[in-house]
DNA sequence: ACAAAAGTGTTAACTTTACACCCATGT
DNA sequence: ACATGGGTGTAAAGTTAACACTTTTGT
């Protein structure tokens, strides 16, 4: 039997909510896009197989990946029998872009609201993916890992707008954080956009993970 | 690679939580107690693999299983490398007992908090189903699942307060379960207890999914 | 000075918690 | 009649939701 992992990687860039993508190069399903996915070998955990492969294929590093839904629909893969494990990331769009390799033709970030044509059953994980995501950025060490750093609360208020697909409140959105006890201003503003700049904040060292919303 | 299926199987037997376990009769672990397991055969996917098994084996048929989490240690199957996927369920007893063949020597209801040893990696299982379990009986519809009908207020707060860990104040339970429109009268009572007998409620036809606690 | 987006405070509605007495049964 | 456990109401505290004006920047 295979078992391969799969990578549903998501991240922010100006404002949107995007996953990461590669092309299939051959059949079956070539020019379709699917999700990384891996093989696991006989001596490696499948976190192990991921986190090599993200590495050295995708140029991604030190993501930190979660367990997310098994899929084992015996004809998944028109080729062989493959059981595939899904895994979760969200990661700062800027770190990766300091850490990405030149050119790399076949992989791309789509906004989870127009993908492209999606190969075997990715679509369907896919799905599951931004299922766990929902539940998941309800809690505050999910958001740590998505802005580390230097974000600004209207930039995490229109994430979370995206996500659970409804507006809020700007003011309480703000209370709630506050209150919350998670942040902490950095001291600097977000320039180059219209309007007053807003205040970057970062979380604080140790926060609890509790639910937000 | 092998890939097998795992049962977290839970059951409430006289407002006490309980895990499913079978005793292994071979090397290794022999004399261990372990959760139900089967390797997927190639024409089979994960759930109908569990579900043939779990009806063949451990007389337990038309039960709900919700998957859980994969194990891929290298080293968790001492003989051959198996990749584990675990699934949860929850099930009403009085169900169960009715199902049940004449004599099955090696299967026993352990009380979570009173459990034998353990073979393999399946302390490290349960250890996460029960995880999940406190996560999934937060949510309305899991509960059906165990008191499919015929349950007292008093029994289900009882389970509530072993899984969640704390007791609960009876008159603002009552009121959260009233309030959510979850439940109505079968117009019965509970006999053959001390005290004033209990009202026996049943689960409306159609609730939904809502957060409890 | 105007447009654009960010920051802030107050009040009402709702939810949650805390708490004490009465009720129905078995012995 | 008494012991046991179940059922009920109310008030205070806390939380959430609704809402409008002022501030800081770029042009």
């Amino acid at each position: 039997m295979n078992v391969e992992a799969l990578a549903s990687v998501f991240t922010i860039v100006d404002g949107k909510f995007k996953i990461l993508l590669t092309r299939k190069k051959t059949e079956p399903y070539k020019g379709y896009w699917i999700l990384p996915n891996a093989m696991v070998a006989k001596d490696k955990t499948l976190e192990e197989t991921l986190e090599e492969f993200m590495q050295e294929k995708m140029q991604l590093s030190n993501l930190e990946y979660e367990q997310c839904a098994t899929f084992s629909a015996v004809d998944r893969n028109p080729s062989k029998r493959v059981i595939g494990v899904s895994f979760l990331s969200i990661v700062d769009f800027r770190t990766i872009e300091k850490q990405s390799s030149p050119v790399e033709d076949a992989i791309e970030w789509f906004e989870i609201d127009s993908l492209p044509k999606i190969g075997y059953d990715h679509m369907e994980v896919i799905t599951s993916a931004i299922e766990s995501l929902k539940l998941k950025i309800r809690h505050s060490l999910a958001l740590k890992q998505i802005f580390p750093s230097d974000f600004t609360l209207p930039e995490i208020q229109k994430m979370y707008e995206q996500v659970l697909g409804h507006e809020l409140d700007r003011r309480n959105f703000r209370k709630k954080f506050v209150k919350a006890d998670l942040i902490e201003e950095t001291g600097d503003k977000a320039l180059g956009m219209n309007g007053r700049p807003a205040k970057l904040y970062r979380f604080k060292e140790e926060i609890e993970n509790k639910l937000l919303f």
